[in-house]
DNA sequence: TTCAGGTAATGACATTTGTCATCCCCGTAT
DNA sequence: ATACGGGGATGACAAATGTCATTACCTGAA
């Protein structure tokens, strides 16, 4: 019997899943969670085989609940299904010792062939994002690069950015003026849209 | 029989619910649409009693699908089922013949359930949902303003938005700016941010 | 009929953005 | 040691954006 916990905000989900896996036999449902704080604190509890995680989650998501688990020392396995399947989120992932990676474009009766794998020792990368992950380039940006448009995703004003940030609001049109040339974009809204697609910031 | 069709972007949350959905003997499941447009023609193809339809979808939305279906005459019913379940999104979806509303915080179990009701005639209307429904003010914005508002939400330049409307550049800053007003922010993207929150967009 | 409100446009103006050149400081790889 | 890149800042300039007054047309309610 493989035990699996279940993460995932969206009730609708994760429960339509829990009740797709209680039809396998060789599967049993131990805990469902609501988000990632719960999820670290079943899993240590229960110490279940898998843990199938959402990756985006309130509070912690389910790269960093991975992250967590494997700091305690768990032997919980980790699988990671998310939304927006970006190759720069399967390289935290990956960072962060989850075995098996699924965007919810698959269809749900792979998830159980998935577990499976993934609890016998094998890893599980989805193809098209493994493949992805190796040609699509990482961020251009620098780290304060990426901070600022981070303070500025909310259509955030210049002064305001640079009071965040404690800087000089040129220093902030500078950086901005930075990111539009290398992102190739006209505006900051673009900019961050771009930067949210990628999983850049 | 209940013939269903469902559309969902997501083919995890789609085959999930199909699966459940198959499970139930009074239900059949006759299509599955990835996107809105596919699920317009699927509809008038099969004609099925009910289309469970996903709000946030590609080409057309949840309720812009009901609303063509409602203007070729078609008898489907439709129950919508959406991620943020924001009062204005309700209000969007009942003036377009929506009979169920459903967010993804509700439990599978419960469509089977609500699909039912729909079918018999009813409808459903998610109780916390319409609760806040009657408190919450609708959008301040005109018709025309939120047009603005729409073409513009992706950060595109005041001559672009003009140029999607056809309308004169000065009249398109006029109208941002009563919207800035109304609104009380700052910046258009500030401005897109708290309509796409309150679901006026 | 009058009036209010939505739609559409102009022109003028102040601010904010985006661009560019130039400067300084620092750490590190050559 | 020195050249290079990143972080931080200034000043100047052009373009885009937001504000305001004013005008005009149309429609529906009082």
């Amino acid at each position: 019997m493989i035990r699996v916990l279940i993460a995932d905000d969206e009730a609708m989900i994760r429960s339509a899943l829990a009740a797709l896996l209680r039809l396998e036999d060789d599967i049993e449902v131990v805990a469902e969670c609501a988000d990632g704080a719960q999820a670290v604190i079943m899993a240590g509890k229960l110490q279940p085989d898998i843990c199938l995680l959402d990756l985006e989650m309130p509070e912690l998501d389910g790269v960093q609940v991975a992250d967590r688990l494997r700091s305690t020392g768990s032997a919980t396995r980790c699988v990671v299904v998310t939304r927006h399947a970006r190759p720069g989120v399967l390289r935290r992932a990956l960072a962060s010792g989850v075995l098996g990676f699924l965007p919810k474009s698959r269809s749900a009766n792979e998830v159980a062939e998935v577990i499976r794998r993934v609890a016998a020792g094998a890893r599980y990368i989805d193809p098209e994002i493994a493949a992805d992950a190796l040609s699509e380039e990482r961020s251009p940006l620098t780290e304060r690069e990426l901070d600022v448009l981070r303070a500025g995703r909310r259509g955030e004003s210049t002064v305001q950015i640079a009071r965040a940030l404690n800087l000089a609001a040129g220093t902030v049109r500078n950086y901005i003026s930075a990111i539009l040339a290398k992102l190739n974009v006209a505006t900051r809204q673009q900019a961050v849209l771009l930067a949210e697609e990628r999983g850049w910031i």
